[in-house]
DNA sequence: AGCACGCCGACT
DNA sequence: GTCGGCGTGCTC
């Protein structure tokens, strides 16, 4: 009898690739069924490689299934266990395998979109031909969309298939509208929310080809394409492309680097670039709007609460049959519950954190770990004083509003509110329709939603966005409300109130100059010490016992100090949220221009308390 | 002694 | 990740 003899990588394994062996001869690559010790359920693995016959004994591999993964699937997983640190096989698991038996078809269906660009948008459409990767920072109602869509046309006219990556799944609806009218049944919607049986549909309408763009969230990226041609970044500036649990990839970066490797076309787009696009992608502006939009901009500079400025600003708005949104940076109804008495906070049990209040269940919740308790009628800590609110949120502001406005429909736009893709649509469809007169929400209104009608965007708390500890709290805060006010006034003048105590930041870079200066000044500001033009990795140390996770990160600090010279200490503290689901947290940073030496000390870790986070964007 | 629980380390 | 092995500490 022959054995051959494989080594396998376990998907959702951190394990490194284990040999088993096979009487039969098996392809790189093929998903196959194995046992791992003494446990009963079967583990999924995948071939990736054949190796000589080890001194151990092996088992024998328990199943060959009719999936596999690509070369390129392979390598691309290669490389983000290398550079976001987690196993090959749990690179590998982020991938829909191929399935055999499945006839590739001729992808050879032409498109003729009827879409005629302006002057403007073919030349940025011309940009994008020259350059294998560009940016488009273009203005928002600029026509991107159109130029988007000529670029996939393109491609799919030479027999390629397509990506368009949005951040968020909120914003594919009107996206898939747009597709659909130029692109028919050849587009498909991928997201988490997909139900299972269409998905099975989509893998296998894009094997056989009648399917040949998909647009979607971050999973789009690792689906069975054949012949891929083109990836398009929609609003790239956005972290939601950063992915927040293992492997921690930004969908991002990994187009670029698959764009360059693979020599697939790579379009970003934004009307506020990220700093890092900005620094090293050609770029081409456009600022052209189809409807010049004139903005008018006040300011706000009292704390965080509805002033007779604001309210004024809506009245009058509101008379001229035009709608409003107001931003607000919290979710519920307040932020914090104050003790009048000992002036403590009511904080969840299990993280650092306030709980906060949420009216409409009656509860107080955290919004870190979603445990839920009544609302005191006494103070928790000293049983005498009672509960008073702190900080504003967006349901609370709706009340506010609507006892001011009471003839006015208010509407909430948050992950509270918003729950499901449905109501999603119901509501942007109602606002649309004018069925209702004022939004109020969080970062969710800012994504790239069509609000034809709203002539005023209200900003409040966006001192709270200033005021994190993050490098890129001047970036994050000037696209977020230039975001923001880009959805007043796309027909017509605008007008947008910035509740601020740092007007002059905002008047130096909304008013007296734009965008590209302040790309330029921060680009300046970060140097050498913060990215794009380094590399910045964060550590994470957590465990139920404080001094545990303490000693871990004590060590790692010991080691980058002593044996990473390249490797630079940037700081460590307790993270900002000390406690979360009764873990204690620890952090530490480190930065360094070497790539190589910066991986090597990230790979070294070997912690299981460390969660190890590559281009963090904290 | 007998058992529950948490930690640790191995997994081909 | 997931499992068993093993040490600690509590109870009968």
């Amino acid at each position: 009898m022959i054995f051959n003899y494989y080594e396998i990588t376990l998907l959702k394994s951190p394990l490194k690739p284990l040999t088993y062996s096979s009487e039969e001869s098996i392809n790189i690559g093929q998903k196959v069924e194995v046992k791992l010790q003494n446990r009963i359920k079967l583990l999924f693995g995948v071939i990736v490689k054949k190796v000589e016959k080890p001194i151990f004994k092996c088992t024998v591999i328990s199943g060959i299934l009719d999936e596999y993964y690509d070369e390129k699937m392979l390598e691309i997983s290669k490389f983000i266990s290398q550079y976001y640190v987690c196993s090959l096989g749990e690179a590998l698991s982020l991938y829909t395998p191929f399935k055999k038996n499945i006839i590739t078809l001729d992808l050879d269906t032409k498109f003729n979109s009827n879409i005629e660009l302006s002057n403007t948008q073919q030349k940025a459409l011309n940009f994008t031909d020259k350059n294998s990767t560009s940016l488009l920072f273009a203005a928002t109602g600029s026509g991107k969309t159109e130029i988007y869509i000529k670029a996939i046309e393109e491609q799919l006219n030479q027999n390629k298939q397509a990506i368009l990556l949005m951040p968020e799944i909120s914003l594919t609806p009107q996206m898939e509208k747009r597709l659909k009218s130029v692109f028919d049944d050849s587009v498909a919607i991928w997201h988490s929310k997909i139900q299972k049986k269409r998905k099975n549909e989509i893998i296998k309408g894009l094997l056989e080809g009648n399917i040949r763009v998909i647009a979607g969230a971050r999973s789009s990226l690792f689906l069975p394409y054949a012949n891929l041609g083109i990836i398009v970044v929609d609003e790239e500036h956005d972290d939601s492309y950063k992915a927040d649990n293992k492997p921690r990839l930004n969908v991002k970066d990994l187009s670029i680097y698959i764009g360059k490797k693979y020599n697939i076309k790579i379009i970003l787009g934004s009307a506020t670039p990220s700093i890092s696009s900005f620094a090293k992608i050609p770029y081409i502006r456009i600022k052209d709007t189809f409807f010049s939009t004139k903005k008018t901009i006040t300011y706000d500079e009292s704390n965080l609460k509805l002033t007779n400025i604001i309210i004024d600003k809506i009245h009058t708005t509101l008379e001229n049959k035009k709608q409003v949104i107001v931003f607000l940076p919290t979710r519920a109804n307040f932020k914090y519950q104050i003790c009048s008495d000992c002036g403590k906070t009511v904080e969840c049990p299990f993280c650092s954190v306030a709980l906060s209040l949420h009216k409409y269940n009656k509860a107080l919740m955290c919004h870190y770990c979603n445990y839920t308790q009544a609302i005191p009628n006494l103070c928790p800590s000293c049983k005498t004083g009672t509960i008073k609110n702190f900080r504003l949120g967006t349901q609370e502001v709706k009340n506010q509003l609507q006892k001011i406005f009471p003839n006015k429909t208010i509407q909430s736009f948050d992950r509270d509110t918003i729950k499901t893709d449905r109501i999603l649509r119901k509501t942007l469809k109602e606002f649309n329709d004018e069925k209702i007169d004022i939004l109020v929400g969080t970062q969710m209104l800012s994504k790239g939603h069509d609000y034809h009608n709203v002539t005023l965007a209200v900003i409040l708390g966006i001192d709270s966005v200033l005021n994190m500890t993050s490098y890129k709290v001047r970036e994050k805060a000037l696209s977020l409300t230039l975001q923001i006010a880009g959805r007043s006034g796309r027909s017509g003048e605008g007008e947008v109130l910035i509740q601020t105590k740092n007007k002059e930041f905002f008047q130096e870079f909304i008013e007296n100059s734009d965008y590209e200066n302040f790309l330029k000044e921060e680009l300046e500001c970060r140097a050498d010490i913060y990215p794009p033009n380094i590399r910045l990795a964060k550590i994470v140390f957590s465990h139920t016992n404080g001094f545990i996770a303490k000693e871990k990160l004590d060590f790692q600090i010991q080691r980058v100090l002593n044996h990473f010279k390249e490797v630079e200490l940037i700081g460590f503290k307790e993270c900002a949220i000390f406690k979360i689901s009764n873990k204690y947290r620890y952090e530490m940073l480190v930065r360094s221009k070497n790539t190589k030496k910066l991986l090597e000390f990230l790979h070294s870790i070997k912690c299981p308390l460390a969660s190890i986070d590559m281009d963090s964007l904290h």
